[in-house]
Formats: C-alpha cells, sequence, structure tokens
DNA sequence: CTATAATATCAATATAGATTGATTAAGTTT
DNA sequence: AAACTTAATCAATCTATATTGATATTATAG
C-alpha cells in the first residue's frame, strides 16, 4: 500500500515543502534571513556583512521577497527589508511534519 | 556590528545546514525519507512507490545515503534502505535553530 | 540641471545537479 | 553455466540557478 507521503492530498505539500527549501538551502539566502531575524536592515548593511556584489544580493533579495519570506520598504535612497516571520514559522512548521518534529 | 550568523562560528553551521537542505530540497529525496519513515524498504518498493526509473532512485538513494541520512542492507537480491533517526533529527535541529524554532 | 548614491534589472556565462540510456555487478534460479 | 532479477555505475545531456558585467532606475545633494 502506498505511504501517505505519496498520495495526492500531501504530493502537493511535498512540493510547497521543497519549494521553501530550494529557496533556503543558498547559503547566502540563509545567512539573509538570520541577519534579518533582529531588525530590518537596508541593502548596504546586508551587502558589507556579507561581502557579495551588489547585484547579487538584490538578486538574492527578489527570490526571498517573491516568496513572502521578506518585506521591503523604500526610505529616501535605501530600501529596507524586513523578515516576514509569519511565512517562515507557517513554512518551517509545515516542513518539520515532514522531518517529523 | 556583524550579527552572529556572519561569525566564524556560525559559518560552518550554516553550511552545514544549507548542505542538508540542499539534499532534502529534491523532491523526490524528501519523499524517500518519508516513505522510509515507517519500515525499511527495499529499493523495489520505493521505486513502485515514486514511479521513477530504477536507476535514478539508485541515484537519489546515493545521496542519501552518502549523507548518513539513511542506510543499506543486502539481503539476497534485494538491498533494504531504512532511515537514519538520528542523523535526520540532528541536521532538523540545527536547521531550526537558524529558523528560530 | 548635473553629479552622486543606493538599488534593481538584464543579458551572458558558469556551474551544479537532475535525468536518461546503456552497461555492469551481484545474487538467484533452472 | 545460462538466463534472469535487482540494484549500482558511468557517461552524456538537459535544466535550473548562481554569478558576473554592464546598464537602468530612483532619489538626494550640490
Amino acid at each position: 500500500m502506498k505511504p501517505n507521503c505519496c498520495k495526492n492530498k500531501s504530493e502537493k505539500k511535498i512540493k510547497q515543502a521543497t519549494e521553501f527549501l530550494k529557496i533556503i538551502s543558498e547559503e547566502n539566502r540563509l545567512k539573509i534571513l538570520c541577519i534579518l531575524r533582529g531588525d530590518e536592515k537596508c541593502v548596504c548593511e546586508i551587502w558589507q556583512f556579507l561581502n557579495l556584489p551588489q547585484n547579487l544580493i538584490s538578486h538574492h533579495l527578489k527570490v526571498l521577497k517573491d516568496f513572502g519570506l521578506i518585506s521591503s520598504k523604500k526610505e529616501g535612497l535605501k530600501v529596507f527589508y524586513k523578515l516576514n516571520q509569519k511565512t517562515l514559522v507557517k513554512h518551517t512548521e509545515l516542513l518539520n511534519k515532514f522531518l517529523k518534529i
């Protein structure tokens, strides 16, 4: 008999989980999430911490934002990013179900 | 001031975490882990559940095994794989620290 | 209005990793 | 030993995505 995780209902959730995993499995993106855990930060700060080219940071930020893990607001020249706790928790909890924790 | 996650000590752990993430962020591999959650299974069973070519299954099993997430024993023609709970829990817990859960 | 700063976008390239097809290896059965 | 079964390996290809370089956009300052 098919295990639960191979049935239709779970299939969809596994897909969601792996989408999330793919996004956070990139070292710099995971770091960005950690950096944003405390307070919101502008790109130039993140840039300094990670020591990566500016456009690469922008790219990773976009990936995180498109997935809803972070959000941004513009203030003058600077753009501030902050963690979207709710989304992060939601996906983490879904993941943990599959990892049975 | 540098956030913790960008200091040397955390760097190493983030790397470990992302290695783990990369391995489980593949849909079929995550499914394999779920399939093996109950009892150990032989390749031919896993193969049936996932409906993938045999060599592809073998490849994914190898990735999981090399990382220590599963282990195998041979019995006659068949090879049985089982989950390595300890390793899975260890990595999941490390991950959750970064995701702050 | 021009120059500068901070960030985003876009096209091109590089790289990692999934998938496929063919073959091999190991064990069983007849 | 020949035929068959199960699983692993290997090389080739395909695909996704990280990275880079150049350029554009937006806002501020002079």
